[in-house]
DNA sequence: TTGTATGCGTTATCAC
DNA sequence: GTGATAACGCATACAA
């Protein structure tokens, strides 16, 4: 029924260790011997087995993804990046969704520790959690923050939201856009505070007033943008041609006040968001946006997980983002 | 550094054999023996290794997760189930997406049989998929299928897509409406005919006339929402007082055209979805919905795997929806 | 370039 | 009830 390393060696006459090279691309095997081993390995239909190749080298071909609260289209993303990097390494991806409080008590050291695997990849908001951390290290296990708000001395992926903002911002301007309304995200976010930044950085960068009545807050819900377009475009007389939301649902918010108001989008305003979420593409018409890299995030933290080779310096990679470009936006009249 | 079976066995005075009864929950232990044991476990922090049992037991403790181009809340919701159902068991959960060209090419058997899971967890499409479903059968993969279109001889997880409509139908009817309109789904989805038939019947049932023109055709996109909303609505004298969409992103579209025309909902038109997806809590006025037990469906998937001692025949489990009334559907007026 | 012997940590077999 | 001892399938020193 299952075929072993033993059964390959004895169909291609050699012992099992020279299978384990081949299997393994090790070098210093004749090449004649090495495509005989595979002509075997291939003829029994041999699979490698999991559980006895991770007893043996003590490890255990899985990395976990630990997250908590996750925003669906975020970790769906993270997690097909993390996979297609594992496949090419032959590891797999478990997942551990958990939250704070289990993060925090004390059956997350046996879970950890029980998992037995290579590598931990953590994302927002975990990645910000010290105590979850300490215990990884107190345990020595291998992990990767994803999006930390800090810039701590661990391994980690992340993306610049300022400077996202700032281009997206830039874009505006250079389509002639003047008098640009900006909605603040969510006061608790490290994003949104670093958004703000970046709009602000563009408009001073372009030699353009930043008019504190152009700047509401909101909270990253489609209501909060409701709200603060309602601000912003309650006077015929006094509208910004461009309204720079912090999110994708406060942008939403903005358009469907826009819609009630008659206002056509984007020949009598230009709307934007940030994060290329899946309204961004649901509504109509669709979203002018910042896509974060979030795929290529989880397959890099991955990729520093596996990529054994790599000091022991803690690297941190800034990807890049992409200014998505569609119907909502275009230049003022 | 690493506490094996050996260690607790030394330390509690018995043999590992005794050990491994203890923790395994097998009979034929004393009691003082077995509390011994465990005391012994616990105050050297024993963890069980996952790839040992594995090797020794011949099981591998682990389930995959199959899916293809995921709606992101869908698989995360079913894995949040699975996930819930396997930490029970002490599994743990392997995620493989692939999409049906790789289903059905030549790498997926190695695929399946090198992961050596203990079940497979089929999601919709693959559901569908019957190439697949043979290969799992020819290797031998216990495997369920979440929401297949046919009710095949197969184990699976489903919900009853028109007995939720008709039911959603019916809170209409009950409110007051006698004139609704309906939003069909994309013509390629199962769940859009039997949603359509749930609603027929709900009208008969409740002895009212299905008219024809106030059934459009979508394709469970935003804009096709708009679009039958606008014919629906347009003309002023001869409006249906509710909207029935066959999905929240269509439901989200007739809200917007609704808002446009300066149609308050639900005081002059109510308007419910389906699925329950985010963009029903996004919006404003939140959509009343079915909610599909999608994270129950994923539970009972991975308990159907996990469940050795149930037979041999496919057990098919139909499970619970849940109407969720939010502010946009009210009694007309 | 190839082979032999041993161990990884657990479960399973059988004897006591 | 309990305990030796042999698998499980592979990797890894160490030899040859």
């Amino acid at each position: 029924m299952k075929t072993t390393i033993t059964d390959v060696a004895k169909h291609a006459g050699v012992s099992m260790k020279t299978v384990s090279r081949v299997l393994n691309n090790e070098p210093n095997v004749a090449k004649a011997t090495r495509e005989r081993v595979t002509k075997a390995a291939e003829e029994l239909q041999y699979r490698p087995n999991l559980a006895a190749r991770g007893l043996a080298s003590s490890r255990s071909y899985l990395i976990a993804l630990l997250y908590d609260n996750p925003n669906p289209n975020y970790i769906i993303q993270i997690q097909r990046g993390a996979i297609e990097a594992c496949r090419r390494s032959g590891y797999h991806l478990l997942l551990e969704p958990m939250t704070r409080e289990q993060a925090s008590g004390p059956n997350i050291r046996s879970l950890l520790s029980r998992l037995g695997v290579d590598g931990v990849i953590l994302t927002p908001p975990l990645s910000d959690y010290l105590p979850l951390r300490r215990e990884m290290e107190a345990l020595g296990i291998r992990y990767v923050v994803v999006a930390p708000g800090e810039a701590d001395n661990v391994p980690s992926v992340r993306m610049d939201d300022a400077k996202a903002a700032t281009e997206m911002a830039t874009y505006l301007i250079e389509q002639g856009h003047r008098d640009v309304g900006f909605i603040i995200g969510h006061p608790d976010h490290v994003s949104s505070q670093k958004r703000h930044e970046g709009f602000v950085a563009a408009m001073t960068q372009a030699g353009l007033a930043v008019n504190d009545a152009r700047i509401m807050k909101g909270d990253f819900s489609f209501r909060s943008g409701v709200k603060a377009a309602e601000t912003l475009l309650g006077d015929p007389n006094d509208r910004p041609t461009a309204i720079f939301a912090s999110n994708d649902d406060m942008a939403a918010g903005v358009l469907s006040v826009a819609g009630r108001l008659g206002i056509d989008v984007p020949t009598e305003l230009s709307v934007c968001g940030f994060d290329n979420t899946a309204i961004a593409q649901i509504i109509w018409p669709k979203l002018t946006t910042v896509a974060q890299p979030i795929r290529k995030m989880g397959m890099k933290a991955a990729e520093i997980l596996l990529d054994r080779t790599s000091g022991d310096e803690p690297v941190s990679h800034t990807l890049d983002f992409e200014i998505i470009v569609r119907e909502s936006t275009g230049t003022p009249h």
